[in-house]
This record gives C-alpha cells, structure tokens and sequence, in this order.
DNA sequence: CTGGGTGCAAACCATTTGCATCTAC
DNA sequence: GTAGATGCAAATGGTTTGCACCCAG
C-alpha cells in the first residue's frame, strides 16, 4: 500500500503480452479491464469492475467481465477472493503471496503476510497427513480506536 | 474426533433447554435438526440435514432447515463455514474453538489448532491498527501418499 | 474469412421470503 | 386462543450459459 504509480502501464502490456502469447485474443473489453485491474489498488467486486468499465465504453457486458474474471483466474493471472457474505473480489497476482485483513465496517481489504504463519500450517499439515494446495487466512476486524 | 458417543442425549436436551429459556418454541422440526447437529461428527450442508431431516419426518422442509440454521447461527449454537465452491456448511458451537483442514479430493473435514497461529494473529491486527471480531483459516490439502 | 468473443436474455443454484395454514404454549 | 412456526412456491442475488451476431488475427 502507498506505492507510488510507476510501473502501472508497463505492468498492462506484459499482461497483454502474455495473454497474446497464450493464445487468447486482446479484445477491447479484456484491454479495458486489465487496464483496470491493472491500476486499481483496491479488491473490487465483478460488478464494481462493471461498473469502471463502463465509464470508459458503454457497450461492456456484466457477462463479459464475469467470463474475462474466470479466464483471468484460470491463467492464474488474477486471485479471487470469497470474503464471508459478499460477492467475489479479485486482484491481479503477480505480488508475492499474502493473506487479508478486512475491515468490517467499510469493507477494505489491508494485505499482511506472516512467514510464521505460514511456516506453522506447513506443520500443522504434515502432522495431520496432508499437503496443502492452498490456504485462506482472513482476518475480520474493526479499527481500533485509541 | 474419535471421541466417544457418550453425550450426545444429555447434549440435545441442553440445547433445547436454552432454546425454551430464549423464548423459543421446540417444534417438531426443530427437535429433528437439533438431534441431527448433536450427532453428527461431520459438517453437513442445509441439503444433507435436510435429507437426514426426511428420513425421521418426510414432512420436513428445506425452507424450515434453512430458517432454523439461520436462528441456531444467531444464537450462536452452531457455526456456518463457506468453504470454497460448495453451500455453507454447519456444525455445532460449544467445542473450542478450531480451524480447518479441508480435502479436496473427498470434502472432508479435519479440525485442528494452534495456539502460536491464533497469537501471531492477534500480534499482526494490533500492529495495523485492528482488533480481530473473527477470523477464517482454511488450509486446503490433499492426502500426502507416502 | 472464420472461430473465438460479445451482448443479451434466460438459466442456475443456494438461500430467502410472502402467504395461508398449523401448532406449541 | 394466538403469536410464532411451517410448507409451499415464488423471489432473490451472484454467477453462468445458449445463441445469434461480431470482430481480431
């Protein structure tokens, strides 16, 4: 958080780059939303990401954003995020991995990562016999006040 | 788990004791529901109690297993986890608490804890500012083939 | 030119809800 | 007797899908 915006467009074109180089056509509505995805420093929902897209071409379909979402996810390109009683929120990967904090009162989403945590589950894991393919580490809470 | 079945009786009654004293009524779908929460070992979703339901009272509806998770949830009898992709699924309150390992391949769950995780949990709110209302960990895993 | 991509509307699935009826207290 | 609980069917909300048209390569 509060990185300054240097590499945004850089990082867009490598995206379309790798798309490309998978096969799968850059059409405007996907250079619109890795545009988005691409700046944006916040986890946004399918329709919040709608919604963005619109504001740049009017003629965007919710269906198109929901299957780019799910072609985006399977590339591995993006991480969605089930937070408890909302829709799915995504972000792009690419960051080192981390895990969530969220704010239960505005719904923001503070990254943290803890190498001790991790460490213990890998423990935790082989004890009970098992390998783990992935995890989900959220924290919901409310500022403190002081 | 592989505790033995030595409670489970005494248990129900317990629940439907606290539920009479919280001003509600212990209907005869109720009874079901709750003697099917007290003696599963499993974590079943509103569709399997409901089928588990049918087998005692082929009157029983799914609206009324819903509604009755929905009550046992604010009263804080039983617990409802969203584990990846599928329905919520239940269990009951009253245990310490754990966190979960869940198979991929089979959907079962096994209950674990730690208390180191839990105390780096607090350790990493407090540093961002938060106190923690609740927190999800999940570990996702295969069975390690030795 | 042509197969993958799109917009639209309809389908899906878990869950919730309106309503008339029923029942626990 | 009566407010709360139930069953049924219809509504909801997020997400997916079928289909005819469209455009990127």
């Amino acid at each position: 958080m509060m990185k300054t915006a240097a590499k945004p467009v850089s990082k867009k074109t490598d995206y379309e780059k790798a798309l490309r180089k998978a096969g799968i056509r850059i059409t405007r509505p996907r250079k619109i939303i890795l545009g988005i995805l691409g700046e944006t420093e916040d986890h946004p929902d399918a329709l919040e990401i709608f919604r963005r897209a619109e504001t740049i071409d009017k003629s965007i379909s919710l269906s198109t954003v929901y299957r780019t979402m799910k072609l985006l996810e399977e590339m591995g390109a993006i991480h969605r995020h089930a937070f408890e009683g909302g829709p799915s929120r995504f972000e792009q990967a690419g960051g080192d991995h981390h895990d969530h904090l969220i704010d239960i009162d505005t719904g923001n989403v503070i990254e943290f990562r803890s190498d001790r945590i991790e460490q213990l589950q890998q423990e935790i894991a082989r004890q009970l016999g098992y390998d783990i393919v992935h995890h989900r580490l959220e924290l919901y809470g409310r500022r403190r006040k002081d």
